[in-house]
DNA sequence: TTGTTCGTACGAAAAATTTCCTATCTTTAA
DNA sequence: TTAAAGATAGGAAATTTTTCGTACGAACAA
């Protein structure tokens, strides 16, 4: 369970990590300096330097790419967000739900969090897939 | 945007403080010797001073209660169930999808971890809240 | 040219989390 | 009665994660 490197097949993004490849993946490739001012944007004040250093350690460990061909790095995701996002819900799923769908859905629709058209769409997936 | 703060309202338990959670959530009000058996069987090696220090920890941020008219002090949770994972939930679904619950939805059937019994359930669920 | 601004690299500190060692007391079994 | 097993408390160490200071090169404007 423990010590596991990051790799292809298990990223643990911390959530630090998290957060700057959320602004990678909305965004598209971007250099520091425009993930760190969103970040101070969206979400709370960080220093440059320390964004820098998350990204570079990012990219050791091989969550990010970089493009080194100007003086201003440009950074590109590494990790699918499909399969990031993925990944991370099966494991929240797990932990939390037992690995039940339905109990985290009856949570979330319990919890207000869904609304009418929300609800339509859910449904219209679920049709969706019915036929397939 | 920004992102909830922790208050005395909104208690952010770390990883471990989570798996001890869910075994009292579990099993209920329990010694520290059984939660730490428990970690052990269903999650990894863990030594018994650790998982102590771990849930004294916690009481001390009232996370948990004990009662300590026993030598052997019985742990209770002091987090509800329901309302810790929903908040959990909220968080999770705000910052990796936005959130939208049924982009969760789409996330999560399409990852195959919901079975033909799950989308039923799942179904008959959304039925029931229609007619309410 | 020269100084200011903007960029990266790197080391290390700080903070947060997790783990465990040691001391000490209580209970239990022989 | 005594030794072993089992319990808590507290400090400290180890790990992981996050933050930032400093150095220094490149670009650019005056």
């Amino acid at each position: 369970m423990k010590g596991n490197k990051a790799n292809e097949s298990t990223p643990e993004p911390t959530k630090s990590e998290l957060e700057i490849l959320q602004v990678l993946w909305k965004h598209g490739p971007s250099t520091v300096r425009f993930v760190n001012e969103n970040l101070n944007e969206q979400k709370r004040a960080v220093q440059y330097t320390s964004t820098l250093k998350l990204m570079q350690i990012m990219a050791e460990k091989k969550m990010l790419k970089r493009d080194e061909t100007n003086m201003k790095h440009i950074y590109i995701p590494a990790l699918e967000e499909k399969k990031t996002k993925g990944f991370l819900l099966d494991r929240f799923v797990d932990s939390m739900f037992n690995g039940s769908a339905s109990t985290l859905m009856m949570q979330l629709l319990g919890n207000k969090k869904a609304s009418k058209k929300e609800l339509q769409e859910i449904k219209d997936l679920l049709d969706k897939l019915d036929k397939s």
